[in-house]
RNA sequence: GCGCAGGUGGCGAAACAGGUAGACGCACUGGAUUUAGAUUCCAGCGCCGCAAGGCGUAAGGGUUCAAAUCCCUUCCUGCGCACCA
């Protein structure tokens, strides 16, 4: 074994290893239990960035942990290869989108070998290839049959000067990005997934998820929104003829407090007044500008400007005036909501603003109606009753809702209703660099899924990018075609679909990557029996990734494949990573922007204690401003490249690095002094084991004596039997912090505090064959619960412990139960719950014996001054707390 | 604006079921080894205080024998908001 540790030379030789013995390679056995371990595929951008690392970290760590347990282990690895940043590379650089992602991808492949992931490379895919998304075309043409997906208009950012949709993330402050010109919104027909089909289940699907966390839980409950309201028609009469206005409400409790009716700027009824009126047309023109972002429309100011029409309440008959509201949303609902000035906040700030009637309908017992204080009570459906609302005085808010509810229903003006936030999904993309919709458009026979035998619909890849629509639409040998039904001219529709499809389904097409006649095969039902056993990923994808890929998953189990049997949810452990972050440096480049540089070009300041207080540039020696912590991003430029880390420290540090410094599912500050202090750990343990190795060599024993005798020879030894309970302490509690918690950071630190332990007891006394086996054993152990971690390392370290061993096949370390059992145990004393001492009783002390000790105690008998304590709180194995 | 998280030493964090606050690591300080540096080793390290002791988990209030942990109010930060992925 070599006295220095050099990770370049370790890492190789494991890779070398791994890659010969096929050590990451999954193969269906059926005798034994399954662990598919899924970590989020990357986009291919061109660069591995920290946030991979430590998402494949966390999952080569849990995959690794899993094969040491037994388990058949599947931890596959893809490219979700379709996306905008292609297309924009594309344009600024002149090279094809399919090629410059290609390349991506190669370069970053090479990267995540580097980082020593026991990936099955086998069963890799890239979404842009023929292969992969053709069974995605398959499934629209089925869903499209059974009416999952149809065609209805939707509102997108439309820049005027480009001439193109923007993505909301193109629109800056209302503007195109590239154009600068002022977004307006357009509609234009796309196809939809009906997800509110699936409403209700994905709803109640929820409750099953146990290996879910809470949170997320909670944010997909509330962006499905399920409330049960009343639909509700204000009637009008519109030229001679009698029409109703249908609104959604949540309260209909508070309809006598009705006082205006608002319209957004789409709707019919809005367009129709502004024919005679141009006020209200400019209105509604400036209502056309912004995005289409919900974040936008809601910290908007709120804008109206009244029709002149009336509506006529449905319960009064009364005239009610008719608004039209920039917050109001078409495509949400039914484009009209009622207004509450008294009892909603957003219709009484828009009520104050336009001086319109406000109208109190709900009273709460003992509460004074204020305009200042009625959110108070309001919502308190226990307390508040009707008032000035005729015959419906007195009732609370059900028996209001029902009597209300009941009341329009007779008329035909309403009924209850179950409505949900949710909204179906539209999957049409204005874009080339993404899966082409199988559509074709016959004048005779509308619109015409392409047959199976003429799938894959291919997407050319030899194209021009203008920046101005998608070079799909001005290709005639693309979209030009023939109907299959009747034979006459047609066009091929020349969107494509969401990339958010591709990363909906393709933890299934790991299973079976390779079958060119189906789209999933019997293979699923063996690595999806129960589900993803565990998937990782990043946090910003709790809702639209997760429940796409949810209701996706339902939508293949309910097409039903051959031979194919998949359980109702797709995930069943599910661990959100949090960001990594880092320090950010700028400049104010005086045009209310801002120049950011990366850390590696800066000299930093720091003050006695370490805290950078300043930085300077070393290319001009000025200084810049230290900003906060930010996510490593580009716009940011305070990302560190991982393959620079990896070419100078090794995987293992990073890795190592990565798991230690916070739990997953924290942000985690990038830190170069905490790298350091990985790496010194790492170079600690491998001089251990050196000098151990070392050491047996030189004491020439025949052999180490066996567990047997060390045991015996341990009972005249108490610091190191100490010692030894505290490797068996440290192997159960690593093993659940892998298994269980899946908290990593304190893993390493129980390995850490051992080797601390096992410094100080070794210093003390002389070796002997006993205290070298002893120091075998822990450092066997040591080696392979670090495993998962800092795998290379450890392999190294392993065969050196262990001539001829391999650690990739070595089981992960047992608790030997007897090495637990302690005779005496300490008890922390309180007196009036604070800490005041401790003391020591035998392990199978009873609760009276407990008590007795702690009485007897110095400590207490100081603070008693001779009186009976008021109260003794005796908790086993923790405390005692004496109330004097 | 709405939804969901989070806030603990100089820093990253730990405290898993309401029961020893600060494990482990970083930084820093002092010392040893070294020609020097790097490395390594030893000791110290929440704040105030000579000490005894007191204070201390964003702020304020509450429940409890006991609160970082539970409840209420406020503030701050992060994530998401349907065309970034």
């Amino acid at each position: 074994m070599q006295e220095k540790y050099i990770p370049a030379e370790v890492e190789a030789a494991a890779q070398i290893h791994w890659q010969k013995t096929a050590a990451a390679r999954a193969v269906e056995d059926a005798a034994r239990p399954k662990y598919y371990c899924l970590s989020m595929f990357p986009y291919p951008s061109g660069k591995l960035h920290m946030g991979h690392v430590r998402n494949y970290t966390i999952g080569d760590v849990l995959a690794r942990f899993q094969r040491m347990q037994g388990f058949n282990v599947l931890q596959p690895m893809g490219w979700d290869a379709f996306g905008m940043p292609a297309e924009n590379a594309a344009i600024a650089n002149r090279v094809a989108p399919a090629g410059w992602t290609r390349q991506n991808i190669a370069d970053m492949k090479k990267q995540l070998q580097a980082l020593g992931l026991s990936l099955d490379w086998a069963r890799e895919l890239a979404t842009c290839t023929p292969e992969y998304y053709r069974w995605e075309q398959w499934l629209f043409t089925r869903l499209f049959e059974k009416g999952l997906i149809y065609k209805k208009l939707g509102t997108v950012n439309w820049d005027p000067v480009d001439q193109t949709v923007l993505a909301n993330e193109q629109v800056i402050d209302g503007r195109g990005w590239r154009s600068g010109a002022l977004v307006e919104k357009r509609e234009i027909p796309m196809y939809y997934m009906r997800i509110t089909a699936y409403a209700e289940e994905l709803l109640a699907g929820l409750e099953t998820l146990s290996g879910w966390p809470e949170q997320v839980k909670r944010m997909q409950k509330n962006w499905i929104g399920k409330s049960v309201g009343v639909r509700l028609a204000f009637p009008y009469t519109l030229e001679g003829e009698a029409k109703k206005l249908w609104v959604f409400t949540t309260r209909a409790d508070t309809l006598m407090g009705v006082t205006f009716v608002a319209v957004a700027a789409e709707h019919p009824l809005a367009l129709h007044a502004a024919r005679k009126n141009p006020e209200l047309a400019a209105f509604i023109e400036e209502c056309r500008q912004g995005s289409v972002a919900e974040a936008d429309l809601a910290t908007m100011e709120k804008k109206g400007m009244p029709t002149g029409l009336t509506v006529r309440h449905p319960l009064t008959g009364a005239e009610i005036p008719l608004w039209v509201g920039n917050y109001v949303l078409m495509g949400y609902g039914e484009g009209a909501v009622m207004a509450v000035p008294a009892h909603d906040e957003r219709d009484f700030a828009f009520a104050q603003k336009y001086a319109l009637p406000i109208r109190q309908v709900i009273a709460a017992e003992g509460e004074q109606f204020s305009l200042e204080h009625w959110q108070d009570w309001y919502a308190d459906k226990t307390r508040a009753f009707c008032v000035h609302s005729g015959k419906y005085d007195g009732l609370n808010h059900a028996a209001a809702v029902d009597a209300i509810a009941a009341d329009l229903e007779a008329q035909g003006l309403g009924e209850k209703k179950t409505q949900f936030r949710l909204r179906d999904w539209g999957i049409s993309r204005q874009r080339y660099w993404g899966c082409p919709i199988p559509i074709l458009h016959c004048e005779h026979c509308g619109d015409v899924p392409v047959p199976d035998d003429q799938l894959p619909v291919r997407l050319p890849e030899a194209v021009t990018l203008t920046g101005a629509g998608s070079p799909l639409a001005r290709m005639p040998e693309f979209y030009a075609t023939t109907c299959p039904r009747c034979g006459k001219a047609a066009r091929r529709e020349t969107d494509t679909m969401d990339t958010f499809v591709e990363s909906s389904w393709y933890f299934l097409r790991y299973a079976c990557p390779d079958n060119h006649s189906a789209m999933l095969d019997e293979r699923v039902n063996y690595w999806l029996r129960d589900g993803v056993d565990q998937y990782i990923g990043g946090i910003e994808h709790a809702i639209l990734h997760l429940l796409y890929a949810r209701f996706f998953h339902k939508l293949i189990r309910d097409v039903g494949l051959p031979g194919v049997k998949l359980p109702d949810e797709p995930f069943r452990n599910l661990l959100p990573q949090g960001m990594v972050i880092a320090p950010a440096f700028y400049r104010d480049s005086g045009d209310n922007t801002k120049e950011w540089f990366n850390p590696a070009g800066l000299d930093l300041i720091l003050d006695e204690r370490g805290r950078t207080i300043g930085a300077t540039l070393k290319a001009d020696g000025q200084p810049v401003t230290v900003g906060g912590m930010e996510k490593m991003s580009k716009s940011k430029n305070n990302g560190v490249d991982p393959q620079q880390f990896i070419d100078l420290h090794g995987a293992d540090t990073a890795r190592l690095f990565m798991m230690f410094a916070a739990p997953p599912e924290q942000s985690l500050e990038w830190s170069d002094a905490g790298v350091e202090g990985a790496s010194r750990f790492l170079r600690r343990v491998w001089r251990m084991v050196f000098e151990h190795v070392n050491a047996v060599a030189g004491a020439g024993h025949a052999a180490l004596p066996d567990l047997a005798h060390v045991r015996a020879w341990l009972e005249t030894q108490p610091a190191r039997k100490d010692l030894r309970r505290k490797l068996h302490q440290t192997i159960a509690k690593v093993a659940d912090d892998y298994g269980r918690r899946q908290q990593f950071n304190t893993a390493v630190a129980a390995v850490m505090e051992l080797l601390n332990a096992c410094d100080k007891v070794d210093r003390s006394t002389p070796g002997s064959p006993e205290t070298l086996a002893l120091t075998q054993e822990i450092l066997e152990a040591v080696v392979l619960m670090l495993f998962p971690i800092v795998p290379h390392i450890a392999q190294s370290l392993y065969a050196a412990l262990k001539p001829g061993a391999d650690a990739t096949r070595a089981a992960f370390p047992k608790v030997d139960e007897s090495a637990l059992a302690q005779d005496e145990i300490e008890l922390m004393l309180q007196v009036a719950g604070k800490l005041r001492g401790s003391f020591k009783v035998a392990a199978t002390a009873d609760k009276a014996a407990i008590e007795a000790a702690a009485l007897a105690t110095e400590a207490a008998q100081k603070f008693l001054e001779g009186r009976p304590p008021k109260k003794v709180v005796v908790v086993p194995g923790r405390l005692v707390n004496i109330v004097p």
